[in-house]
DNA sequence: TTATATACCTTGACAGGCGAAGTATCTTGT
DNA sequence: ACAAGATACTTCGCCTGTCAAGGTATATAA
């Protein structure tokens, strides 16, 4: 519903990835640090998260194993592997490309491009 | 296919205002202004470009009108509406807003934040 | 006359996001 | 003892935007 859910539509992947390069986490968690780090404006909608997790564990990007809480509710840890590092890696380049193009096309000038 | 085909995603609409915000123009021209402006490295299908004028027109954003050519295949002008430019600025503000929401999210910080 | 460029349009499939609903555990308040 | 709320995960089915594929029509170059 919030306006950003269409412009971040295609960087879930990555942002998951992102926060599971810094340490291992679960899902929970890993929706609670994305709130936090955007200043409560954002965050995944569960089964959004959830369907991203298991094409992340099918392309071999993450692997996962079950926490051994003896309290609460139980935890599915994820871990990023090298695969999904060198994922992610790719993804932030391909954001930082996206984002120079899109930012000249929403752009006014398009004149003054000499040559 | 390309790489960008995903993160552009949701931005179709705004790119298209935006090149109408200079001035009238048809499908194909707007195409190739894209392609221009990204140094041939990006450039909307035909169908996603078609359908988004659809959904454009729809919403009152643009007005179309044939164009009289004398010569050559007819085109389909399009002309950017009021309403059309106002979701031109909240796009583009969306876009600038988002743009540091998802840098946030895929660097590799998270500590350091006090407070 | 065949191919290529210009220019538009439609259909149907696919993939990702998400509302809604469900399961299970623990804590807190009454 | 019981209800409510936070934590935590899961699945189903719809919606929407993208796009491959196919089609139409005109003009020009080989």
């Amino acid at each position: 519903m919030s306006i950003t859910s269409d412009i971040i539509r295609g960087h879930t992947e990555t942002i998951i990835l992102a926060s599971l390069m810094e340490h291992d986490s679960y899902g929970y968690q890993i929706n609670k640090d994305i709130l936090r780090k955007t200043d409560n404006r954002y965050e995944l909608k569960e089964a959004t998260l959830y369907t991203a997790f298991r094409r992340l564990e099918q392309a071999g990007y993450i692997t996962a194993y079950w926490g051994d809480e003896k309290a609460g509710a139980r935890r599915r840890y994820y871990s990023i592997t090298p695969k999904g590092r060198k994922a992610y890696e790719q993804g932030l380049r391909e954001w930082n490309e996206a984002k120079v193009m899109i930012d000249k096309l929403l752009e006014l000038d398009q004149c003054g491009e000499n040559s």
